[in-house]
DNA sequence: CTGACGTACCTCACGGCTAAGTCACCCGTT
DNA sequence: AACGGGTGACTTAGCCGTGAGGTACGTCAG
């Protein structure tokens, strides 16, 4: 059973038989992996109107501690991505009425964001559906094979710093 | 030793015990160990000048089977993105100068992409520098286990349809 | 108190991708 | 030979992100 990977490694072999391109055969897959599942979350955000960045963004604030509120660094955190994007995200989310922001009371350069009621019912309602697909797209691993790959992922976090806090 | 995920589900644990989300654990981390991965690589991709689009046409040419030509076609199911998004990475490269476009002989729509003295040279001189970044990410896993996590994303690939030919 | 530096958020020009649409060409059917 | 659907490459509007930079506020040493 060969999946694209393979046979790109295969071509390797012929082309440049000199290099190791052992590397590839996590890496490249990892890459397509994720892709693939990007595009498969994708179509169930979708049926709530939402899109990956912005189910990011409720989701994150449906999690955190009561009462639900987070600064923009937090989320820009969280998600990996630049302060920019972040206001560009609560922009969107705001002019939607999901997301609601104040200012903060202890800091003059603080915001904090906070889900609207309509924001945490449509979270509410994405959730389950969400899961439902997360679990469907790793059905084809059994549990133990999942911690397995889980387990994996989390050493070559840690290799890059990510720690809690 | 917890990563960011597992305080993710820490999270999920403490607001929505009712919810089941394993899936989190694996899911969540493909996503940022890629994200991850990605920063790294465009790091040494930058150094020759390319990102990861460009290095990915050049590479996907250079490993092909001689006489190295492949057609936008190609290219786009390789990288798994659009037909548009083709046609915009070989511009920027034609532009440059690594690759060449002619048309096909035998298809009248048909266009074959190849790389130019200059682009072999360049892909060549980055290869070995991209694979030692890809071996140095991996280090953190031994190589049974890189094995191991190789072998579960390709179950993963293999649900997903991503099979040779 | 003051100045310098750091932090929080926002702004904006730009880049790459998608999605939808165009045009030319291929090919099986009639 | 003509037609009609399929295919290959390109075009373009719009989206979301980055990265650089701006402004306001916080913090702390002197």
């Amino acid at each position: 059973m060969a999946d694209h990977v393979d046979s790109v490694l295969e071509q390797w072999a012929a082309q440049r038989p000199d290099l190791d391109v052992s590397p590839m055969a996590v890496i490249g897959r990892l890459k397509r992996v994720s892709r693939l599942i990007d595009t498969e979350l994708a179509r169930t955000f979708a049926k709530h109107g939402l899109d990956a960045a912005s189910f990011d963004v409720l989701a994150t604030l449906r999690r955190s501690d009561p009462p639900h509120r987070l600064t923009p660094t937090d989320l820009m955190r969280t998600a990996m991505v630049t302060s920019g994007a972040v206001t560009q995200r609560l922009d969107r989310l705001e002019d939607r009425g999901l997301i609601a922001r104040s200012r903060s009371e202890t800091d003059g350069r603080g915001i904090l964001v906070a889900l609207t009621v309509e924001g945490r019912s449509l979270i509410d309602r994405a959730l389950p559906d969400h899961l439902d697909t997360e679990h469907r797209v790793l059905d084809p691993l059994d549990p133990p094979a999942q911690a397995a790959l889980a387990d994996a992922l989390r050493v070559l976090l840690e290799s890059f710093g990510d720690r809690t806090g």
